[in-house]
DNA sequence: CCTTTTACAATGCGATCGCATTACAACGCG
DNA sequence: CGCGTTGTAATGCGATCGCATTGTAAAAGG
């Protein structure tokens, strides 16, 4: 066998240019020559480890959700058994408070806007979402036990829009994440009291 | 003066183009000669009405604002004095419960996306948020006078973005308008007591 | 040692991009 | 009737795109 390189770090280092630039300029910034050039290295090595365009982007988009994943996993450190906060850390990753997080929504919506017409990418970026929902599901009926009148299902899906909402807001539109917190706090007062002052 | 025609017309024949294009294939879609193959004339045509592409997309962002606007008329017929219908008719645009309005979320989206790199986008993207906002506040402020505790400023934040997020989970990511409407519904319960049903 | 396989780098190709240029057709006005 | 302005088409240019091709350096296995 001939000459060994990590190929998951190669590939990284290529993941990493690719999230700079859709986060600087969008999907449009990205060509195979701008992500050899944002990551310093030739475009012969882009193709070699991605065999096309399309490949990049799927890959880049899986990456993108795993780095999701591990700041969700970074803000719960050590509560992963408590359901509600685990709930509470997705929610702040949809708000969009800091930069990182707003690349993400950019990242993501960037990528759903091509989903339209690529059932590939679109596959992945609602990948997770059941699995979520089913969280918010469950945290909400505990909240609620033994209340009659409380659709946990349909209060699941209106806390998910809204703070879906509120996050590209922040990231898209401007607004402040501040108030996002604020509204998605206000929110959450009504259908988890008790929770988060 | 020489030949005359409809400039207006002429410039909307290709802002039809521009809106097929981008609800069904993205912004990525539109360049100087799809337009014109879209539209059904030449690209010089395209060019002679157009300075750059970047005036085509401009115009064509406002136009697509002027078609909600026009939607929403259009849903108040006669009622335009009434700010709580004009409210339910501005949240049932954001809905995307059909074909044209799922289009122009799509169409927002994708600009919206660009704006981060161009300020005139971003400008035009951001235009009627305050006026809508100021409309939220109005109704929920009378829905709720004398009561203690009820932030209208907030509540209206809160519903637009819920409401945003509702649409762009139908538009971009494929989820149920249906569901969409009771989600928003069993909201509107809640901060406008007594309105529809 | 030497072959084989992997890891690149460099370059070329055809297509497409935005935009500029050019040519011409059509029509109102002196 | 020219004449000039405007509307429209056609074409060219330089840049950039994704991708294919080619060449080569390096290291493990025979």
């Amino acid at each position: 066998m001939p000459k060994q390189v990590d190929v998951d770090e190669q590939k990284r280092v290529l993941f990493d240019a690719v999230w700079r630039l859709v986060a600087r300029e969008g999907l449009e910034g990205v060509s195979l020559r701008t992500v050899a050039a944002e990551a310093g290295v030739s475009m012969g090595r882009v193709q070699h480890y991605f065999a096309s365009k399309d490949d990049l982007l799927i890959y880049s988009l899986q990456r993108a959700y795993d780095r999701m994943e591990t700041r969700i996993l970074d803000r719960l450190k050590g509560r992963e058994e408590d359901e509600q906060a685990a709930l509470l850390a997705i929610l702040d990753e949809l708000l969009g408070e800091n930069a990182e997080t707003r690349d993400a929504i950019r990242v993501n919506v960037a990528f759903a806007a091509r989903g339209q017409s690529d059932p590939r990418i679109m596959a992945v970026v609602t990948e997770g979402d059941r699995e979520i929902h089913e969280l918010a599901v469950a945290v909400i009926a505990a909240a609620h036990a033994g209340e009659a009148g409380v659709d946990a299902d349909l209060e699941a899906r209106l806390l998910m829009a809204l703070a879906s909402g509120l996050g590209i807001g922040v990231a898209l539109y401007g607004a402040s994440s501040v108030l996002a917190r604020q509204t998605l706090d206000r929110h959450l007062q009504r259908v988890l009291p008790g929770v988060r002052i």
